[in-house]
DNA sequence: GACAAACGCGAGTGGTCGCTCGCATTCTTG
DNA sequence: CAAGAATGCGAGCGACCACTCGCGTTTGTC
């Protein structure tokens, strides 16, 4: 039988700028009008090409989304493996706070279409709904085991449940970020941080003091 | 000139329910696929009644969603006007978000139609997005007149970057909460309401005791 | 320079969707 | 009951979109 990819394809240089310019344009256009309202001619006309010539690098319009969530995931794996440093689990919590989602929110600053693709509430290609899940479940789990680290004590059900808020309530708060620029950015940064800081800081400070607890939990 | 309404058309009965018909079903489809991804086809079929008696009602698919976000509109001023009320902001905190929160919750879950249309990223008709951030300013100006109450000598603008915050956190935990059913739903809407408490009990306290400022704040 | 392969084009094709139109049926009104 | 209005239908129209095809241009190889 003949290898998983027979169609070896050769490239020119000027393929492989042609199929970037064209990612580049499906990010831009993916970002202002959302996956299913962007026509394939959209983005060919943002990166000065006919709809022929997309149409030679990618098979579909699913395919051009595809392969920008695959290159944004693989930058966003990096970003996850940068921020979640042993290093950085040590800190206190305040600065691993600091270290841990500075990160993040650079990554999704520098690359509103990761947001457009992965959290848009429209119906998306599976293929890509498959890998964000998978993402998605990464994170959490990380999460999980970083409090897994402050509460030995918590049952799993209940770490799972406080790393599922503590996800949204970030994601809320980065919604909140990359809607504003210069100052007002940079202030709901700290307010972000600040809201994650006393949601989690209890968590543990009750697992160093148990006689405290219950003062603020009905 | 003529009244505002050139079109007295007379409704029997059976239109009335045609229409009360026709918008449930469009509140499913809506709900389901989104309003852009939502064919009239399909609300009709969903509604068991051909194109045709749809656009009898309806002059176009707008139309449709513009008649249902108001009616879901009314009922979430209802709500509002039921969850602000002085008693309840007159509560300590946990209290009052219990008093605040339980009913716009009880909203959004028995009419999840209405984040559909409102929370959608897709691009939803001027109109309705109009209405909601009419609906999202009046929502934080709540907020905000609620924090100046507490904290009457913070500065407008750091106290409209809360409410923001807030009113951001909460729409987080609300969709955590819309994804889960019976005991895990439960769970999440005290959890919800834990992250808020922890968040704005210190905003609170430093102002009655500003001698203990700063101690979780750089 | 000659040949082939990769590149580039844009009018055209099939399909879906919002919406219309002509006509049949049911209700209200006198 | 008769007339007119409201209701109901579904094939069909125009617009738009994802995608194709035939042909001309550029690039790499010998």
């Amino acid at each position: 039988m003949p290898s998983e990819e027979p169609k070896p394809r050769r490239r020119q240089a000027r393929g492989e700028r042609r199929i970037a310019s064209l990612l580049q344009a499906a990010a831009n256009v993916f970002c202002t009008s959302g996956y299913t309202a962007a026509s394939t001619n959209a983005i060919a006309r943002e990166a000065s090409v006919s709809p022929g010539t997309l149409y030679q690098y990618f098979p579909n319009k699913e395919a051009i989304a595809v392969e920008l969530s695959e290159r944004l995931l693989h930058q966003m794996r990096e970003t996850h493996g940068q921020a979640f440093t042993p290093a950085n689990l040590a800190l206190p919590l305040d600065r691993m706070l600091d270290a841990v989602l500075d990160p993040f929110i650079a990554f999704n600053v520098e690359n509103p279409a990761f947001l457009a693709l992965m959290h848009g509430s429209e119906p998306i290609p599976g293929q890509i709904a498959e890998e964000h899940d998978a993402l998605h479940a990464s994170l959490l789990t990380r999460v999980e085991s970083l409090l897994g680290h402050y509460l030995p004590d918590t049952p799993a059900a209940e770490r799972h449940q406080v790393a599922e808020m503590t996800f949204a309530l970030f994601k809320a708060g980065l919604d909140l970020v990359m809607t504003h620029e210069g100052a007002e950015r940079d202030a709901y940064v700290t307010e972000l941080k600040r809201a994650l800081f006393r949601y989690l800081d209890p968590l543990i400070g009750d697992a160093a003091h148990p006689a405290e607890s219950g003062i603020h939990t009905p």
